[in-house]
DNA sequence: GTCTCGCTCAAACATAGGTTAGACGCGCAT
DNA sequence: ATGCGCGTCTAACCTATGTTTGAGCGAGAC
């Protein structure tokens, strides 16, 4: 299923250990043992075209997929078909955490890019979990942070306008961008959605959307280029979403 | 700091273990030496009023609080003075395992009525998690539920109309406290929030709470006797939230 | 008993954001 | 090179929900 794209596949195995690894230890001190442990994992290498679903509502997961490359997105309908994004997943970010000890998905996932990821089969990891206090705890923080950004969402959408739920949105993008080294130099990135799916994200028609990030750029705080969003104001944008990065919990390390 | 209240602490060590124990068995089969484990911790029964903080954001939590009676929330403010309340919690609710491993707080928990709760230390419930992978992935369960109840409520705060929005508050209560028969056996409930709550449960403003309420009763789907609802006519109510518990995933056991 | 206080309820008016409907432009398949 | 499809952008119009304000009312304090 692997296409031909770069060298992702050749030197496998390494890469895969390398970025969980790494990973992890943002998060908990790995001893030895975890290392090897976690470089043991039957892990498979899986690139997933845009806009496929990676899961399904109702469906029940057989694997855990942990992103080294590209975006997904999680969905929820209503039965009228109106969609609402809960999550942007990014590198770094693990899809199926609430898939491990649940045996029914609440939701879809979806590529919003061309994603590679690394799939592990629940059992090994429930297993891994069962043996590692250590791992277990990276794990641990890592479901509670995504609950965390739900939280934050939840106020998003719930208690601020349009303009500021744009900003907040971009705000954290570039937050979680730069946290894992992701966004240029000059903190302009590329957003990979279209308008319509930051409205699913936020609550807000596409019309909208669109009226809002005009109205951005018109005040200084942005630029655009096709998708690629400059940030030019920092201080700006961020007093705009009143963003605070706490809830990110970017520096949350081993309790 | 134990008021005079009920029996509550007469019998204290009794009580509490019947209801940890008997809650994390809806999730796991728990071994003899769980049930003795949980018997062990060294968790202490307190009774807060009305309106009190348990939690505040920024904060470092030492303690996880599970509700024995009574009802609380957590709220996120915005720094303009908005509230949004992101979650209900009832018997049988943790409170703080996001600071099981999270060491600051993101939001703030507050009483929504007198309520007792059962305070267990963060390190003796990480020992045993650590211990005890049967009670570990009764915990994890809990939290995972508590995600997709976000999920959920974004869903409803950002694609539902208000009429939709209380709709579903409403069904979701009835089936929790159902869940934990809490509730009467005709459906009807007492639900402790004031207007201005569950408009900040629902992205919505008081008075259109009020506007709506009056509406769901006009459609025969609920009535009201001071703060106890009735629910009249389940299947339309829950045709009208396009409500399914699946979200809720109350069958999840042992996986 | 009556005085607060907090909550509910209501009406009149204001607006943020939704809806509908196209035009435009770009990349890609043929 | 042409046409198609998808995303962006705009404008005109509409409505669900917010805002402001104040009256009613029940429960507890004294």
């Amino acid at each position: 299923m692997l296409p031909p794209e770069r060298s992702l596949h050749v030197d496998y195995p390494i890469v895969v250990t390398d970025h969980l690894i790494a990973k992890l230890a943002t998060r908990v001190e790995l001893s030895a043992a975890d290392r090897v442990a976690i470089a043991a994992l039957p892990c498979k290498l899986r690139t997933i075209d845009q806009s496929t679903y990676m899961l399904r509502e109702g469906q029940r997961p057989l694997r855990c997929a942990f992103v080294i490359d590209g975006f997904a997105y999680r969905q929820k309908l209503t039965p009228d078909g109106e969609r609402e994004i809960v999550s942007i997943l990014m590198p770094g970010d693990f899809i199926d955490l609430q898939n491990l000890f649940l045996e029914e998905s609440d939701h879809d996932v979806q590529a919003l890019t061309r994603i590679t990821v690394a799939e592990i089969p629940i059992p090994a990891l429930r297993e891994i979990v069962a043996v590692s206090p250590k791992i277990a705890t990276a794990l641990w923080i890592e479901a509670l942070v995504e609950a965390s950004i739900h939280r934050e969402w939840l106020l998003n959408v719930g208690r601020r306008n349009a303009k500021m739920r744009l900003a907040h949105l971009l705000c954290e993008f570039s937050a979680r961008l730069r946290a894992s080294s992701l966004s240029d130099a000059d903190g302009s990135y590329e957003l990979p959605m279209t308008q319509e799916q930051m409205g699913d994200a936020l609550g807000l028609t596409p019309v909208h959307v669109n009226r809002v990030l005009r109205a951005l750029e018109t005040d200084g705080l942005i630029t655009r280029r096709k998708r690629q969003i400059g940030v030019v104001d920092w201080c700006a944008l961020r007093d705009a979403a009143e963003f605070n990065e706490r809830y990110l919990h970017l520096t949350q390390t081993r309790p």
